[in-house]
DNA sequence: TCCAATACGTTATAGTATAACAAATAGTGT
DNA sequence: ACACTATTTGTTATACTATAACGTATTGGA
């Protein structure tokens, strides 16, 4: 069993470990069940961008990598992200730059983040009412074959506790 | 009277000098309104954002400011972005790192953008029912003090019509 | 084993955005 | 009209994000 977070922001005193062990067990199955090769490079970065909550660019990553002793040059992370996105392990937050880990890798979802401008962690949420609705307003505007991104910028549970208790 | 495009797309055939001459009045008016100065350089900005229904950057910009005699550095154009977003005149399009005029100026608002991914023209929904679901969902995960946007990539009308008739 | 596909390395460059400081201009009160 | 102050604009340099183009290596299968 594991703990996904998904539906509301990693409580504070979480065993983010585990997170970490959870994502790659999933991005190994995944991965496995479809025969995409998940090489110890892009298995790398997938570890680094679920080392926290936060999303992280790829100039960070290539940082990142770099004090790790691995040299690399754009090209070769961003390969690597193209690979995890295509695949579902990570996502995009256009805002930002910046790319997550996601928690929910089985199918192909357009979900929305929760972004705290305080701390910078990101929660992924799937609300159907929020799909049905904007369903619905693209319908009525005779919209067709769409995928929608919503991202969300305020302060999260935990930094709104800080504020006033 | 003004057409405003507002709740759809731009009808092919329009009058799209209509939509130009009445979003800088619009401009003008709110800007009076609230005192906020709308000089030659951020007029002339908007005027260009408005020269179409497509989204356009900020290095656009530049260029098509050089090609009508005003040789202008990166810095102008993002001042005279960032007066025109403050003041509710323009919109960002996060994902594709450019702006669009905002039909509907005189209230702030976070509306959905639907992105014709064919012929690129941007549509600005109002959904009362999107923002109630994302409210709820932001609610639930505790999050405080948002602000969502919400964009969503597909094909238009017009160009779906095209596709198959 | 050889072939073809896939992944990775490398260099250069395109595209987006801002920092920092100087100069000019507009609005205010006298 | 005058000086004062705030705002706007100009200028240079630079940071940050992303991809093109080409070559090499590795992998998996016929």
């Amino acid at each position: 069993m594991d703990l996904r977070i998904t539906g509301g922001f990693a409580p504070p005193g979480h065993n983010h470990r585990r997170c970490i062990v959870d994502a790659m067990d999933r991005a190994a199955q995944v991965c496995a069940a479809r025969g995409a090769r998940l090489t110890p490079q892009r298995r790398r970065v997938l570890e680094l961008i679920w080392s926290s909550h936060k999303p992280v660019g790829a100039y960070g990553l290539i940082e990142q990598l770099s004090e790790s002793g691995q040299q690399v040059a754009p090209p070769t992370v961003y390969r690597a992200l193209d690979f995890l996105l295509a695949n579902g392990l990570v996502h995009r937050i256009e805002r930002l730059n910046a790319f997550v880990g996601c928690p929910e890798v089985e199918q192909d979802h357009a979900p929305q983040f929760l972004i705290c401008g305080d701390c910078g962690d990101v929660a992924e949420l799937r609300e159907q009412s929020v799909e049905a609705a904007i369903a619905a307003g693209a319908r009525s505007a005779g919209f067709v074959g769409w995928r929608a991104s919503v991202e969300v910028v305020g302060v999260c549970p935990e930094c709104a506790g800080g504020i006033s208790p």
